[in-house]
DNA sequence: TTGCCTTATTGACGCAGGTCAACCCCCGCC
DNA sequence: GGCGGGGGTTGACCTGCGTCAATAAGGCAA
């Protein structure tokens, strides 16, 4: 696997002439360089990639194709997929800004996923071998990707816990949330947001049709827990759709 | 977080009453030592702790209790489970020998699960400081322990798919070969094992009521694809089982 | 603007699997 | 041997969500 580290080589002049760094970067306190002392953040700021962004439905990398980065979303949506052996698309997971993603192709040297664009995306590209040596060399930052890993685990564990045994609207609802939740981690609105993905994308992720997701958000709105308008979200009763999310 | 990296300070005399050695255990070839080198291993050795056998229903570590160390399953078979807001119990994973557990408790520094032994279980405890420590200084560990975390993601990736979509005969099927698999890993039998785990824990587990596991055994057995006889199974066509999984 | 295509909504109906209930079997214990 | 209890099986019935189908509403190109 051939790294690049110098980015000079892609970008003769500029380090990157899509963003600075990670030390200027506003997703900084939520991406990799987290619990990273300005130093280090130097040292990996030299090792990321940022290439041109990626449009609406372009793919970032494919199930099976050969494993070498690790990846942070610095604006757009993601989601991640794979495809069952009968050709069913099964999505995995959607990533918002200062999430990290390609993680699952460590394992076995491929990607166990595919990732695609919900909207268009800029992304930053951290090699996967020069990130081992960093960590090897920084403590901080071996620790901290462990933790980002583990806590993958822990939040497919959740999906699990959900798919197993919960109703539509407690999906639906756990979903709201958990997008909330993470708008507010940006500094965006926890109660107003745009939904970057389909009604199939939402159905997929939650094991539903796009018929049940119709129902659920045009019962939610009836209770009054919701607005619903088109892609547009507004949550108007946040307890209400906490309480529904673990019925 | 205080670390035991010697063990004669539990054990005065011998290294350890219950297992000599990573080098002689006879599934290091699954486990953490895979891809280290013999004085490598020895110095894995030296932080691994092997302490007396679990009882069948004894827990390893409790769900937010803090998170010190991860497992490898010596004998027996651990289930792993995490109790929902309103209390419903939800199985995520069995453990067998070879078998690490405990790692989606980096995240937060405490464990996102309960462990409980199904059947007499032993276990080598793996202090996680002491782990990393050792990876920023052996390359081949850290990258393993990476490898571990991410296949842990991947594997929930499937069961998260299984879940998704998959008929009651797919889920049972899809466990089948799993364990079948992992048992012939282990130079076990592939067609012929006991089920360590209730009907209740395999329905938990694939979101299915013990009922609906039942009435699958029995239909998989009405046409010849398995022999049940209690927790013993017999897979009389393999094949069909693999495909009854992705249907 | 018109037209086309993709995405979303709504309704009617059917079925896989959940629920409830009865019963059996196995095994440890008195 | 008898008894009690947990685990497993089976049957009858019910329901939440999937399926199919028709319609509406955006979005984008020309």
């Amino acid at each position: 696997m051939k790294l690049i580290v110098d980015q000079s080589e892609d970008v003769p002049t500029a380090p990157s002439p899509y963003q600075a760094s990670c030390t200027t970067c506003r997703l900084s306190s939520l991406c990799l360089p987290l619990a990273l002392e300005a130093a280090e953040i130097d040292v990996l700021d030299r090792i990321v990639q940022r290439s041109k962004p990626l449009q609406k439905g372009q793919h970032l990398y494919r199930e099976s194709e050969h494993f070498q980065s690790v990846f942070a979303v610095r604006s757009g949506t993601l989601k991640a997929y794979r495809t069952t052996d009968n050709g069913r698309e099964q999505v995995t997971g959607f990533y918002f800004p200062g999430e990290i993603l390609g993680m699952d192709g460590i394992g076995n040297n491929r990607h166990a996923s595919s990732a695609k664009a919900l909207e268009t995306a800029a992304v930053c590209e951290i090699p996967f071998t020069a990130l081992e040596t960093l960590s090897a060399k920084m403590p901080h930052l071996q620790r901290h990707f462990f933790q980002l890993m583990s806590r993958e685990i822990a939040e497919d564990q959740q999906l699990i816990t959900l798919l197993s045994k919960s109703s539509a609207d407690a999906r639906i609802a756990a979903l709201l949330v958990s997008i909330s939740t993470r708008n507010a981690r940006r500094k965006l609105s926890a109660i107003r947001f745009r939904l970057s993905m389909s009604r199939v994308d939402i159905g997929n992720y939650l094991g539903l049709t796009v018929e049940t997701v119709s129902r659920v958000f045009s019962r939610m709105q009836k209770l009054g827990v919701l607005r619903v308008e088109n892609k547009e979200i507004e949550i108007l009763d946040r307890d209400a759709l906490v309480k529904m999310a673990d019925a």
